[in-house]
DNA sequence: GAGTAACCGAGACGGTACGTCCCGTCTTAAA
DNA sequence: TTTAAGACGGGACGTACCGTCTCGGTTACTC
């Protein structure tokens, strides 16, 4: 019997959670409201505003658990190609939709509200974040990445210019970009000795 | 005549920029309305769609002339050090009321509206690129840079991970933190051979 | 061009009181909204917000001035027969709808809202009560009325009974019912010595 | 063990109808709300709708019982005196806090709902009317009042200024008034032959 | 004494309307 | 012509209650 008030809670909650998917690829995430998500899903304001604060942690919740998943890092021994191999499958989410435009929003909504930013970062960036760091480590010691590599930056730096592209520059993130970048990133700044 | 007009205008256009710095500054970017700078700045809303298409592209205006002259790079001769120098203004700009939340607010706006993305780019962030890659180009004819370094990647790779901690970690940026990312791109991820 | 203003918002006003009428009449006062009579009128609510303070201040002057004004008392020279002729049109107004049902609603909101109150008093019930002071006085001279009959009460006894019924009793008021009421009151509850 | 349920029942009941009065008092009977109502009385909502089909059906069931019974008209032979003396009490009750304005608020929620209007004539007002009725019966026989009188008019000749002067004109009924009243009432419009 | 039915508190739910805010457009009168 | 002022239709906000509806957890009555 709590199992049918949790499973309706849950049929709620992934009705409007789906709706507003639906809604903001329709409209984009700055005309998708609260409003019509109610109307599209025939469910009340109320019962919305119950389980979210705001439009934008309802919209991070939609969003993320879609395909937060998809971003393991392979370990065929080579660090290089293996990190590169799961910055590609990144930058073909992000590039296209309907991931793409809408976590674009998500990020910029973040800029607004920073109970967004601490949620996407505790289940989308950190963990990402985490696994990169996990398999550096092992790169590490396995010789294949400097030993003085501060291994807490890491994730920052090999992603922060595909950010950089994605947020601030607004280009398209190709697979040849992303080579370049590990090119110099492997390579480093310094003229070789 | 004319001069009287034009100074009027411009009277009218910086009174009412700066009306918007003040409200952004108490209220925040996103309870900002054209409504309230029209009525805080003693102007009609006409006198504002007049001059600016939307609240970004007035914000941005408003924003951006403020504090955009002061990241030159200085040339001892150093090239890490420059740059760092450089950065570390950025940094310290973006760390600090009122610039720095404003700026991210405008980083946001930029997610939603493609038109202040592209003033963004074109006003701010390109001429700060342009700046560094004259400054690596020199150096790497003076060899104390990677010849084969990709100069056209080089703001995203150095401003990259300071954006990321800016826009996605939300952390607040250091100078040590800029020093570790400096460390690591100088030298680069390959273990020395 | 002030005409043009002028014009332009009794337009907008007296297009929202017709509307509100229709709709009263449609749903009943409880159920009128202010939302509906924008909705149907084309109208923002705010442009109804602007001119009234409440619905009930709204539906007031939606009633008021459309059967106010015939309610003169003739004079013929007998002053029963005038003050009859008189209520027998003022029960023929509430007796039928659309205004009796609605003017009944109005005295029940009266109820609620002092201000809707006062202003019915000042635009309705006051001139009635003044023209049949005014007309009672001439009969007085005429010596057609007790010389010591109060005129300030005058109005409140002849149509207090007729609003007890209409509005406690909630019966009918038929010219019958009138017809004993003033046989009662012009010949007085005591025996005739 | 019947008697317990129905204690149970009649114990809810009462609590219900006199949190009604207090919220009442506290707030007005627009602003009451079974919502709060249900909450204040620590109750569930369903509980007062099964008792009660509105809110006006529950508001006139916790005002009526409580002061109803007050209004006995005395037989001390001289028929003027007695109901001046029963419209005293009347007044004072209507005049002072709590029972007036709640009464006020009751006579206007019978303007918008028959059912309130009904039961409000049933169990308050038909027994007064009843009971003058009755006591001016026994003044006609004793020839204290005028055998031609229409006795089921009466009660709506007396209480009718009294109910002008407390919905309609809205000002407080002092006993002076109600003298005024009695007098001409008593005398009679026309002038003595 | 264990069922069982009624009632209860709590509050979720779809829905309607509230009164407010701001949008972007439009009109007016003054300068 | 430009401006300040602000009316306007429209849309969404977040809130309050409506009356209905589960949901468990007592009672109190029946077998």
């Amino acid at each position: 019997m709590a199992e049918k008030r949790t499973d309706r809670a849950l049929d709620r909650t992934e009705l409007i959670k789906q709706t507003t998917l639906e809604l903001a690829q329709e409209l984009g995430f700055t005309k998708l409201s609260i409003e019509a998500v109610a109307a599209r899903a025939g469910v009340g304001k109320h019962t919305i505003y119950r389980r979210w604060p705001s439009k934008g942690a309802l919209f991070l919740d939609a969003l993320l658990p879609a395909d937060a998943q998809a971003l393991d890092i392979p370990n065929t021994g080579d660090i290089e190609a293996d990190l590169r191999t799961q910055t590609y499958a990144a930058v073909d989410l992000l590039g296209r939709p309907p991931f793409g435009p809408l976590y674009q929003a998500l990020l910029g909504e973040a800029q607004h509200d920073p109970s967004v930013a601490a949620a996407l970062n505790e289940r989308f960036i950190g963990p990402q974040a985490q696994r990169v760091r996990a398999r550096l480590k092992l790169a590490q010691r396995q010789g294949q990445v400097a030993p003085e590599l501060d291994l807490d930056l890491a994730f920052a730096i090999l992603s922060g210019p595909l950010y950089f592209q994605f947020l601030i520059a607004q280009e398209i993130v190709t697979h040849g970009y992303i080579d370049r970048v590990f090119s110099a990133l492997f390579a480093g700044m310094r003229p070789s000795p």
